[in-house]
DNA sequence: TGACAAAGTTAGTCGCAACTAACTATATTA
DNA sequence: TAATATAGTTAGTTGCGACTAACTTTGTCA
């Protein structure tokens, strides 16, 4: 059996960390501010929450001074992402919801589905893609369907 | 535009309506002590809870009385367990996870996913159905492609 | 019917995650 | 380089939702 971690995460905590990692992807650098910006939160909040990532060892954080994932919160953050990312394009891409509230379904529901769950939902895209190469468009059958 | 009441429900509020709901269905009275069993919480969460659905006018009880919903409540109870339900039959139905995981996994997403998303859910299985018939497996050819 | 068990409540505490207000450190620029 | 704006922190508060321990009410049965 693998080294499998498992930290009990909230998900407020696995908030901050998708943060930190989307900001740092952007700009290389992640701002107290900004974190608190794309939180909708207080920077007070965000000062707490990295004393917290820092306790944890999931974010390297001095008062005053820059933050960067450590290593498994690195991990952590890219697992909550790939979560997310895979919830968006099935709720868009299978299910026909409109990008501004998948995004936001995705938000939500990435902290409560599993590991299972989630690979299952990208084999299923993967699935229907496959078999819309084949010549049989499940989606666009799927929506023929919905739209009566 | 009809009556949208969209009450602001805590997720933990309607976890106790969903099980007063299903326990007042089964036995057909909600016991506190059944309540506390059934969402593994202590009776005194469960006398606190009660107090505030009867605030918000979302459970009939008294002290030491019986417990039953209201009409709002029983109302925002059911719409839970129409998505608990959709969502553990997608689960286990479409996606073949296995009835525990896909129990628990529906019980936390229930409170994050809204009507649009379980909507479509819903379409999808029985969109699966209708192919079903129609001579296209669409799940079976799913799970085939999975065990490779 | 009175003692006892079971069910329910109350009071007080804890941890989390947010907030505001006020303070401190850092950066900018005149 | 000193004044000032911006960023960040600290201290203290709030609300929620759980807990335990101790108490009260209700129901049972000898």
């Amino acid at each position: 059996m693998a080294a499998e971690k498992k930290r009990n995460l909230s998900a407020s905590l696995e908030d901050y960390l998708e943060a930190i990692f989307n900001l740092t992807a952007e700009s290389k650098t992640a701002r107290s501010k900004d974190i608190a910006k794309s939180l909708g939160v207080s920077r007070a909040s965000v000062t707490g929450a990295l004393r917290l990532l820092k306790e944890k060892k999931l974010a390297n954080y001095e008062p005053y001074g820059f933050v960067t994932l450590a290593k498994s919160g690195r991990a952590a953050a890219a697992e909550v992402v790939k979560k997310h990312n895979i919830l968006k394009t099935f709720f868009v891409n299978v299910l026909g919801i409109e990008p501004a509230i998948a995004q936001e379904a995705a938000c939500k529901a990435e902290h409560a589905l599993g590991a299972k769950v989630i690979s299952q939902l990208l084999n299923f895209i993967e699935f229907t893609a496959k078999e819309n190469k084949n010549g049989y468009d499940i989606v666009g059958k799927f929506w023929k369907f919905c739209g009566k």
